[in-house]
RNA sequence: GCGGGGGUGGCGAAAUGGCAGACGCAGCGGCCUUAAAAGCCGCGGACCGGGAACGGUCGUGCGGGUUCGAGUCCCGCCCCCCGCACCA
């Protein structure tokens, strides 16, 4: 045998292992009724947010939160759990419908050619997926399931046609949910959208919006999600209270969160569009009200509610009267206005003014020159403060003592020396009684629009007939597209598979004439329901078996990004919550522990104003960054990464050079998973020197191929201080890796490896296999391909975790460090543990030149710590 | 405006109220080499004592406080990021 170099290749390893890993279905999980199935193992379901497969292919940041879940998943299995750890493709939508038009390609051979690409790059970075789960949301026999699940909510009286205005986004040529739509304009593309009245389907999430609230405490999300889920449902307790309208048998219905302050309201404001603006506005008044109507209609949703403009609105004519004050008595008489400053769909469109506490009121009050009827008493400091408000020239939001005018004549209601909440119950209960109102829960939540005009979605198991809908039955599905040719949108606002008239017209099971449901699926219906289907992705017969969802859910970690706050991780709780009411799944909650890593960013360069100037028009000169062109100086600045900016990072390219193992360390050495971290492409060379001594750490330079440092090819004693320093080790990177804090752990290594690397002829075997099998979650084709040469047993990736001894974690002497008055004068090495007055006399010696003329009046030990001396 | 999270060397970052800056990058010095790269060993917050050893002072956005001791806890302020934003 000939010696040759034995340099580090990830270029020949890490094929070579990924090979072994599929051909021998390292990954495959086992469910209840497989043959190898066991039951009293632990179960650990490890979860990503599955890719939306784009042209552009995989970024830099998905094998972020793809690793942290791979080396947990990894780690599971090694600490004997049953892992589910799948991958697929979020593949209907917008996106590959706009690529597709773009380029002239069906959207169905566009996605597939992205998906192998998706597929490929994700296959060379080593994920443990158990890829025979893979599917992705537009196969048939998925979204047969989908369909199935439509059926099921439909069933339940939660899908629904409705006309009211949606948002139409012209550009996408489709209307677009409400958490697509931001200050107006659509998320994808920043497309401006307006509001139009259009037949569609919705699903009534709102019906679920009490659940959706309180089932958020049980979870381990963050608190800032959750809170963002919380503000998004949007939850307040409140009275509606029903008005008299003067000369009209209608009553007005408003919403308060403040029922105590009904003695305060001086007017009312409708929304422009209420219904009832029209009827009770009189003829004075007719003309500037129906201008003020079309000029709110006309106004986009950014004029409306973004800037912080002046308040607006017009006086209807009409008056209402205050349910508190005897009919006739001019203080209850108010004046009913119009502004946009209500909302028509929010509570009942409708409000009532209260100006003396609630800021808007006042400033419209003040603006328009309404009354401003003081209702509080305040006694504070604050004299002048507490005067103003009794008088109602200044408006007060904080709880406060009523007024001694707060009551009724007969008694009933007296609110002075009453708290906030008592007063609101008193209110609320004399309207309960009088049967002009009660206590009611408002949320901001609104029903989900579910339909889309577009071709790349799922089709509706849905058939119009002369009697109304009709749902496809069970045995008719999946409904899938017809091949069409032309899918772009049609320019009206109806999908293009109008046009696929074959494919419309139809019969239903009875031979009668139908036509298909044309909209299609919004994309975040198939995202709704992948986690389950990953529990038995083959099932023919349901969605998921109940056996494996009970075995499987929920998901023990989920991964990804914020940006999914609001839409899906909400969609996916309300459709499991519907899925366990209807007895096909047992758990009410989806993702236990959800974790969301922070953005990759790049660096970028600005010059004096501020620009970025983009990477390719920069130059290095001297230690700093210099504009190509004008030679000015540029200071270095961090941005998302940006085609615009030339900073974007393609992971094949780290890959081609430094290895996939390279990659995944370096993006969790980064920082903590959760931050947002500039990509700094110097760092990456420093994770690679470390792969690299490592395995120097087993392998010669040169040798014969395939060997390791002689004294590691038989078992002997391991050195001391090696071993107590592996302990360490063990013990630091397995706590890191339950934290999610892998950039700790990998520094853990990186000192076991330098130390390892000085005393690297007084290894043992026994503990280089042990630190390569805490490498092996972060770097595992390097850390099978040393197993293997180390002559480990089986495949490393089940291999049973490192353990420490706490013995080994202590040390025998431990350096204490010796403070006068909390400075640092000196240091002494005392026994571990020793008893205190041994730690005391040897410090003041030590400390007895800064102690000299002084008189120790405090004496503080922290155990193999420090010792503090205060002396004056 | 409201809610949440932050601000630590030249850069990314560590640090249960107990020696701030672990680990990595960039930088500097040395070994090896004809030389370079790679590798290996070491230094590395700022300032002062003319340089080293050594010693001193200051230092975690700013100002106060609690404590023997504060990056960490409390109060006030400044700045940055994220979310919500006329939701009654």
């Amino acid at each position: 045998m000939t010696e040759q170099k034995q340099t580090y290749d990830p270029a020949t390893i890490e094929p070579k292992w990924q090979r072994f890993w599929a051909e021998n279905k390292v990954f495959r999980a086992k469910n209840p009724g497989d043959a190898d199935f066991d039951p009293e193992q632990p179960k650990f379901y490890a979860l990503d947010m599955f890719p939306y497969p784009s042209a552009a292919g995989l970024h830099v940041g998905h094998p972020e939160g793809y690793t942290a879940t791979d080396i947990v998943s990894r780690y599971k299995r090694a600490t004997g759990h049953n892992v589910l750890h799948p991958m697929g493709w979020d593949a209907f939508g917008l996106p590959a419908e706009q690529y597709a038009i773009q380029t002239n390609t069906h959207p169905a051979k566009a996605t597939a050619r992205n998906i192998e690409t998706f597929r490929r790059q994700l296959q060379t970075l080593g994920f443990s997926y158990d890829w025979e789960r893979e599917f992705g949301t537009c196969d048939p026999d998925y979204f047969k399931w989908t369909q199935w699940i439509f059926k099921v909510l439909h069933q339940r009286g939660l899908a629904y046609e409705s006309d009211a205005p949606v948002w139409w986004c012209e550009a996408l040529g489709t209307v677009l949910a409400n958490d697509e739509v931001i200050n107006g304009r659509s998320e994808r593309g920043d497309h401006p959208c307006e509001r139009r009245p259009l037949r569609q389907w919705m699903l009534k999430i709102t019906a679920y919006a009490e659940r959706l609230l309180q089932d958020l405490d049980g979870l381990d999300w963050s608190e800032s999600l959750k809170t963002m889920q919380r503000e998004w449902i949007g939850r307040s307790e409140g009275a509606e209270i029903e008005f008299d309208v003067d000369g009209h048998d209608a009553r007005l219905r408003v919403f308060t969160t403040r029922p105590d302050t009904l003695f305060g309201a001086s007017f009312m404001v409708l929304a422009p569009e209420h219904e009832l603006v029209d009827a009770i506005t009189t003829s004075e008044q007719r003309q500037a009200v129906a201008d003020y109507v079309k000029a709110a209609a006309a106004k986009s949703e950014l004029e409306r509610t973004d800037l912080a403009k002046d308040k607006s609105g017009v006086f209807t004519g009409a008056y209402a009267h205050n349910p508190l004050f005897a009919e006739g008595d001019p203080k209850g008489r108010i004046p009913i206005w119009i502004a946009d400053y209500v909302i028509v769909s929010y509570g009942t469109g409708a409000i009532m003014a209260v100006p003396a506490g609630d800021e808007r009121d006042f400033e419209f009050a003040r603006k328009f020159g309404i009354a401003i009827p003081g209702i509080f008493a305040p006694v504070t400091e604050d004299k002048e403060r507490d005067a103003r408000i009794a008088a109602g020239e200044q408006c007060c939001t904080d709880e406060a003592p009523y007024a001694e005018h707060c009551r009724t004549p007969d008694g009933r209601i007296a609110l002075a020396g009453m708290t906030q909440a008592d007063a609101k119950r008193t209110v609320i209960d004399w309207l309960v009684a009088e049967g002009r109102g009660e206590a009611k829960v408002t949320y901001k939540l609104r029903d989900w629009l579910f339909s889309r005009q577009r071709y790349w979605g799922e089709p509706f198991p849905v058939l119009h007939t002369v009697d109304g809908v009709e749902l496809v039955a069970d045995e008719d599905l999946p409904v899938t597209l017809p091949d069409m040719q032309d899918f772009k949108p049609g320019g009206q606002p109806e999908s293009p598979l109008i046009r696929a008239t074959d494919w419309v017209e139809t019969t239903d099971r009875q031979g009668r004439p139908a036509k298909r449901e044309i909209n299609t699926m919004p994309g975040a219906a198939g995202s709704s329901w992948y986690f389950l289907r990953f529990c038995d992705p083959h099932n023919q017969d349901e969605f998921c078996s109940k056996a494996a969802s009970d075995y499987w859910l929920p998901v023990d970690l989920y991964v990804g990004g914020t940006e999914h706050a609001v839409g899906h991780l909400l969609y996916s709780r309300f459709w499991t919550k519907v899925l366990h009411d209807a007895g096909h799944v047992s758990v009410v909650e989806p993702f236990h522990k959800l974790y969301n890593q922070g953005m990759i960013q790049a660096f970028a360069y600005q010059d004096s104003r501020g620009a970025i100037v983009p990477v390719a028009q920069t130059r290095i000169e001297g230690d700093g960054v210099v504009h190509a062109e004008t030679g000015e100086k540029l200071t270095q600045t961090v941005t998302k990464m940006s085609k615009r900016y030339g900073n974007v990072v393609n992971p094949d390219d780290v890959v081609r050079e430094y290895g996939a193992d390279t990659l995944r360390l370096y993006e969790m050495y980064m920082g903590p998973l959760a931050d947002a971290k500039p990509w700094n492409p110097k760092d990456v060379p420093g994770v690679h020197r470390f792969l690299q001594r490592a395995w120097r750490l087993c392998v010669p330079e040169f040798a014969e191929k395939g060997t390791v440092h002689a004294w590691l090819r038989a078992d002997r004693a391991g050195d001391v201080e090696i071993e107590k320093r592996l302990h360490r080790t063990i013990h630091k990177v397995t706590g890191d890796i339950e934290r999610m804090a892998f950039n700790t752990a990998i520094a853990a290594m990186m000192i076991f490896v330098n130390e390892a690397t000085k005393a690297i002829d007084k290894l043992s075997r026994d503990q280089v296999l042990r630190f390569v099998q805490l490498l092996n979650p972060f770097a595992p084709h390097l850390s099978e391909e040393l197993w293997q040469r180390l002559g480990g047993e089986g495949s490393l990736s089940y291999a049973p975790w490192p353990t420490w001894d706490e013995a080994m974690l202590v040390d025998d002497e431990v350096e204490l460090a010796v403070q006068v008055l909390g400075k640092v004068r000196a240091r002494v090495r005392v026994a571990n543990n020793a008893p205190k007055d041994e730690v005391l006399a040897a410090a003041r010696a030590a400390a007895a030149k800064w102690l000299a003329g002084k008189r120790v009046v405090k004496e503080v030990v922290v155990p193999n710590k420090l010792v503090n001396f205060v002396a004056k």
